[in-house]
DNA sequence: GCCCACTACTCAGTGATACTGTGTAGTGGT
DNA sequence: ACCACTACACAGTATCACTGAGTAGTGGGC
């Protein structure tokens, strides 16, 4: 697939706070997890901003466990705050998506 | 709604390629049009950029002509690149867009 | 013991995009 | 004369995903 680059602008960051939502994980495994879901190009270092960005903005509980394969990792949790968020995210995309989906089936 | 800036980053472009698909038009009336089709909030400076945009990378044809309404306008049409580019972005929208909605409804 | 692969995170800098604000200008109504 | 509406341009800003370089821990092959 092409450069997804800046299609995933705005909504990779909602797409990392869906799987933290589902269990408590760490960036490496994010990244790993989220080329398998198909964001292919998707690589560490983009998740690692956002998972820094979403603890600077609070929405993230973090706690950091010895890993055992390597260095420790910081596991991350959503808190109410990253909830709300997760949930705006959704709002808002299904209003977007349901947008163009209509401009591309010819809708005016 | 609230604001879809981020989320329109990498779409906004496409939209605007899909409406002078349909038929000749210019940058006023685009702006218009994107808030009527509910892309709320996209200002006429907005358009007027990513047309700028789409000129400099050669994806339409411009023709000015008089309006009787007030200063000339510019009118913008696909060339074969632009629809080139206007099939690659649908494309990449329903990859993207499938992943996306994959991951809302609970898919791993 | 030494190198290398894999795991795991940080951070400064880059490129692309939508937006803001300001300016210019033509038409028509009061 | 003034104002509203139409119509475009352009410099500057904010945000985001990405790049590249660096730091570290673990374990396997030689």
């Amino acid at each position: 697939m092409d450069d997804l680059t800046e299609m995933l602008k705005g909504t990779l960051e909602g797409c990392v706070l869906e799987i933290i939502g589902r269990e408590e994980t760490y960036g490496y495994a994010i990244a790993r997890q989220l080329n398998q879901l198909g964001f292919t190009g998707v690589v560490e270092g983009t998740v690692y901003t956002i998972l820094l960005r979403l603890e600077r903005n609070k929405l993230v509980q973090v706690v950091k466990r010895p890993s055992g394969m390597g260095p420790p990792r910081k596991f991350y949790s959503l808190n109410e705050a990253g909830r709300e968020e997760l949930a705006r995210f959704w709002t808002k995309w299904q209003y977007l998506s349901s947008r163009i989906n209509k401009l591309k089936e010819g809708g005016e």
